[in-house]
DNA sequence: CTGAAAGCGCTTACAG
DNA sequence: CTGAAAGCGCTTACAG
């Protein structure tokens, strides 16, 4: 367009420019703390910048340097609280980093190829992926494009980067526990059948109690929904033979199994002990104060980030798996004869 | 930079154009369905576009159009499930109208201003804020720099346009209801005090209760949080006269206090009835099954974008403030006489 | 119907 | 230490 734009009354490197008397490029510069410019011009400069209300624009800096500074994020369905504190994690490690997050999907729905379409219009720099369902698909489409991708709680099987907890064994420290609390009819709640969490925590929790002596008094899949983990305590319960204690592979499965033990009269854990994993906020609080296994969310998300912004800058680096040690939380839903000793691997700590 | 920039393989129009032996602008109008380029050149150009699959870069479209087609989404804490589920709807509905999300703040934290800044540059065309805590400021931060908003769930006290539910409203039909049913000792835990939200639905409700010749039995606030409804419940329950009802300004304090009740060997709701707002997700659950007043979230967000939208395109729209009609949810957390006709200006309806 | 060119607001290699 | 200028990849007024 020939004509000049409307006057928005935006401040640019050139109304500043114009206003200090130096050229755009000096005011780029000095802004930018090159310190080819002297100290002196350099307050002159912000200063006249600060006045103006300067803020430069970030989009006409992504064309320029081919960065834009944003991070896009696939997340599955929300329901899970798990998800939720994650994201505020994720927002707030970001924003220390000069990061911004666009949300690339989140809900149960499908990925949608507009969506991962439009994010890459957008010119990420990467993509974070926190989804059971919508990893693979989401890691298949930024390895297509060459945009570096990093998947938290999960892990790739196929390619990517991925962090998580040890998941395997958290599951044997609890199956341990369990089994060392005397508890002898012990069932499971699984997630949704194919998820490496899942399984991973369930491989760890059966090995503990096969070595044991013990085999699991059931088996069920609780979806990973409060209401999934409600349904299938309620399922347990009508076998011959009740278990009496319960490992629901996620916290929110393990809330939904009290919820549903309560209903029918029972005790936690005075007549069945429950266990959860996650340690997700609510999982402290009365009147659930669920035994559980700790993520460490915050290191996770850390070292995630890490690996990210490592293949940004440099797209060659090999790919990278990360394991985390997590960390059981004792409390209340399950009971422990006196003076049992904690694990050897594991620590007792206090709640939050 | 006068070397070119090392090729990164990505098409763009001019690699379209020299393909397709025209100009850069045709191939641009092309993609655009400029009608001005003849339908057969159309189609030419669109297939040599998808076969060197090429992404329109958003920035440089931003640059040149002084539109990012990105909005800035300010959100609170998610503790309370309806954020989370707000974020799903909003993140859906953005999508079918082709624009994208940019997360500005989101956690129980304070709003800083590097954040609101950060998205600024990003030249978010609008910002979308829901969040008791930091709605006031996020707006004025929006005011000062002429970026449309639009606040959902909650009313703008000074400026900005803002969708909620009719909350008084709501509160009022609740009351009836529990007056109608013939409860009398009727205690009710609001959130976070100074929210429009809560003192909207209190004011509905003491006024319902009122008109039916009842005064509160008690009042305590809940922090809007499932530990606080938790906490204000045991709380309630050691005063003299245990209340018959108890009316939560939102669902997620609700399931607090239904738990703390059954912690006490209290039944909802044979012993005490529980009422909540907002209808979660969980809140039609077993063992929760609600009686709580549903938020039309779809059609809030829809409505809130209409405004929002309308707004970027010319900025001086006059400053609106729409109220939706939300809906009882008639459900097991209190009991009905038989025959109990619900207040006229509602309808019972199945959960969902 | 189509093209050449200016302009959006930055960064930075090149030349003093 | 600083400036003039090219370039990032688009859109679109202007001119045929």
């Amino acid at each position: 367009m020939r004509t000049k734009a409307p006057e928005r009354g935006r401040a640019t490197l050139e109304t500043i420019s114009r206003e200090a008397g130096v050229s755009q490029s000096t005011v780029s510069r000095a802004l930018r703390g090159d310190v080819r410019i002297s100290a002196a011009k350099r307050l002159e400069i912000a200063a006249i910048a600060e006045l103006q209300g300067y803020a430069p624009n970030a989009a006409a800096r992504a064309l320029a340097t081919r960065r834009s500074g944003v991070i896009g994020l696939v997340l599955g369905d929300l329901h899970n609280p798990f998800y939720p504190e994650l994201l505020e994690v994720l927002a707030l490690n970001l924003a220390r980093r000069g990061l911004r997050l666009m949300l690339v999907h989140v809900g149960a729905g499908a990925l949608r190829d507009a969506d991962m379409e439009a994010a890459l219009q957008y010119q990420i720099d990467g993509c974070i992926i926190s989804s059971a369902q919508l990893a693979s698909m989401a890691a298949e489409t930024c390895a297509r494009r060459g945009i570096p991708m990093v998947m938290v709680n999960r892990i790739a099987r196929v390619h990517g980067n991925g962090v998580s907890c040890n998941n395997e064994e958290g599951g044997r420290i609890l199956g341990e526990l369990v089994a060392a609390a005397g508890y002898r009819r012990v069932a499971m709640i699984t997630g949704n059948p194919g998820t490496s969490t899942s399984e991973d925590r369930r491989r760890g929790f059966e090995a503990a109690l096969r070595a044991a002596g013990l085999n699991l008094h059931g088996v069920l899949s609780g979806q990973s929904t409060y209401g999934g983990g409600h349904a299938a305590t309620k399922e347990l319960l009508k076998a011959g033979e009740k278990p009496d204690a319960i490992f629901a592979i996620n916290d929110i499965m393990a809330m939904g199994a009290i919820d549903a033990l309560r209903e029918q009269g029972l005790r936690v854990p005075e007549d069945i002990g429950v266990l959860g994993f996650d340690d997700i906020r609510v999982a402290s609080l009365p009147p659930y104060e669920l035994t559980t296994f700790a993520q460490p969310l915050a290191q996770m998300v850390e070292r995630a980030l890490d690996i990210l912004i490592a293949r940004i800058e440099d797209p060659r680096l090999a790919r990278e798996r990360v394991l985390i040690e997590g960390e059981l939380r004792l409390r209340k839903s399950i009971a422990l004869p006196d003076g049992l000793s904690v694990p050897s691997s594991s620590r007792a700590t206090p709640s939050r």
